[in-house]
RNA sequence: GCCGCCGUAGCUUAGUAGGCUGGAGCGGCCGGCUGUUAACCGGCAGGUCGCAGGUUCGAAUCCUGCCGGCGGCGCCA
């Protein structure tokens, strides 16, 4: 039985024969003896090949070969303080299941180089840190929605309008129409609350944005949730214990990916809730006083954004927005008519936002009248508007950009590291 | 869409006030080494200088156009 490295770097393992398959992460050769440092999902361990041992022909054959060809191999462990992790493998038996020779990636790389291999740089142990945390971040997410009453829904990819006023729709060839890749399934979970209360749902999600930013992909990954009788405050909370869940589990789980990635967990470890909590108008004004230029009634841009940001330790909810500068759907605030029942999450450290969300109108007379005052045909949209026609009720709901928050978590620089194949304004390859 | 930048060997790059044969490291190939840490030592091979046109006695270097890419803004999760 084969075992994975991770589980053999301890010392109940001295002295004992472990057989282990994987990759040639390096090798070096010295006269009669090859170090060969093996690489598997779990982690990387040294292994010692020794002529005499193993015979000439056999020492030949892995001599020849270079970095990344798969190998079984059968040797006995010892604690070695030079080798990287700290064990050593004597091998008794080698056997190349898949030589690799010229593997394109070498020591000098620049990064457009990688993300044209990214197929095979996901074998490096950067990415393979990054897709352990996404999948613990993932796990967590759906962890979250199931312990919390929601049910897991499926929009369609393939519609017909846009839920964002000004975003743009990646336009598709259907059947001699038109469709568009959906940009949100938001409007689709409204229709599902009425079935089943609590829906979430994490797709993909393609806008058409030519955005070129450390924070945007033109095909995301997005997690939204859109809750029954739920207000705006109701929503934050339940977005507030998602990401502490989150955070929990990823500290819980990828400590160690977190550590490779030389991520600060300070800020991670002392993650609690409340999270803060500023009206827009209130934010305008931390900002100006905080020497930002800035006016009531701007959007916030990505500079004021990080600007602020880097003044928090925790995330920060923004709430009530101008009506002008937030998509129609948004519940105008009953006390202020001018402003809506809306909230973005703002991810410290300067990374910024990461969830929006917000409380959706829910009387039919007001939501025409928004629509109207947008400039949108209701009968474009005459299925979301018959929501409102047959027992509607306060809903609210919100939209988590998975690869942002993976993104803030490992500490990245870029979105595109925190997702394994990143689609942009320039790159649909590989 | 706007602003800025880049394109030289498989990879990372030096070289651009125009001038001899475009240098190097890594990788590759050949050889050496029993404790290496993306080892080291000796040797060899490897270049339409993104493409097209122009200026010039002479262009990797200057000009024009095109192609490809990068960073940022706007927009958003």
């Amino acid at each position: 039985m084969f075992q994975h490295i991770s589980d053999v770097l301890s010392d109940d393992f001295i002295g004992k024969e472990v057989a282990l398959r994987g990759w040639i992460y390096r090798k070096r050769r010295m006269g009669k003896i090859i170090f060969v440092v093996l690489r598997d999902s779990s982690d990387i361990i040294q292994c010692v090949i020794e002529k005499r041992k193993i015979g000439n022909e056999k020492f030949k054959e892995v001599d020849k070969i270079g970095v990344e060809s798969s190998l079984e191999l059968k040797g006995v462990v010892r604690k070695e303080e030079r080798a990287p992790t700290g064990y050593e493998v004597d091998v008794n038996d080698v056997n190349i299941v898949g030589p690799s020779y010229l593997f394109p990636i070498t020591k000098d790389k620049s990064d457009d180089f990688l993300l044209d291999n990214r197929h095979l740089w996901l074998r490096s142990r950067e990415m393979n840190a990054i897709l352990k945390i996404r999948h613990t971040v993932f796990g967590a997410i759906h962890e979250f929605f199931r312990e919390n009453g929601y049910y897991e829904v499926q929009g369609p990819i393939f519609v017909t309008g846009a839920v964002e006023g000004g975003s743009t729709l990646f336009e598709v060839p259907y059947f001699g129409k038109k469709a568009y890749l959906s940009q949100s399934a938001q409007f689709y979970l409204e229709t599902f609350i009425f079935s089943l209360e609590k829906v979430y749902t994490i797709a993909p999600s393609f806008r058409a944005e030519k955005s070129r930013t450390r924070r945007h992909l033109t095909e995301y990954w997005h997690a939204e949730g859109e809750v029954a009788w739920y207000h705006n405050e109701d929503m934050m909370r339940d977005e507030e214990e998602l990401i502490i869940h989150i955070v929990q589990k990823v500290l819980e789980e990828r400590e160690r990916e977190l550590k490779f990635l030389n991520r600060n967990l300070e800020i991670l470890k002392n993650l609690e809730k409340p999270f803060i909590r500023m009206k827009y108008q209130e934010l305008i004004e931390f900002a100006q006083n905080n020497g930002i230029d800035i006016e009531y009634g701007d959007d916030l841009g990505a500079d004021e954004e990080t600007a602020i940001m880097e003044k928090f330790d925790k995330p920060v909810f923004v709430t009530h927005y101008p009506i002008e500068i937030k998509p129609f759907y948004h519940r105008p605030d009953p006390d202020n008519p001018n402003t809506v029942l809306c909230h973005d999450l703002l991810a410290p450290e300067g990374y910024g936002e990461i969830i929006g969300g917000g409380e959706r109108i829910y009387k039919l007379e007001v939501l025409l009248k928004r629509m109207e005052e947008e400039g949108l045909n209701p009968e474009d949209y005459y299925w979301y508007v018959d929501l409102r026609k047959y027992g509607s009720i306060p809903h609210a709901g919100f939209g988590l950009g998975v690869d942002r928050l993976v993104w803030w978590l490992a500490g990245l620089s870029h979105i595109k590291y925190a997702i394994p194949y990143p689609r942009t304004i320039r790159r649909t390859k590989p």
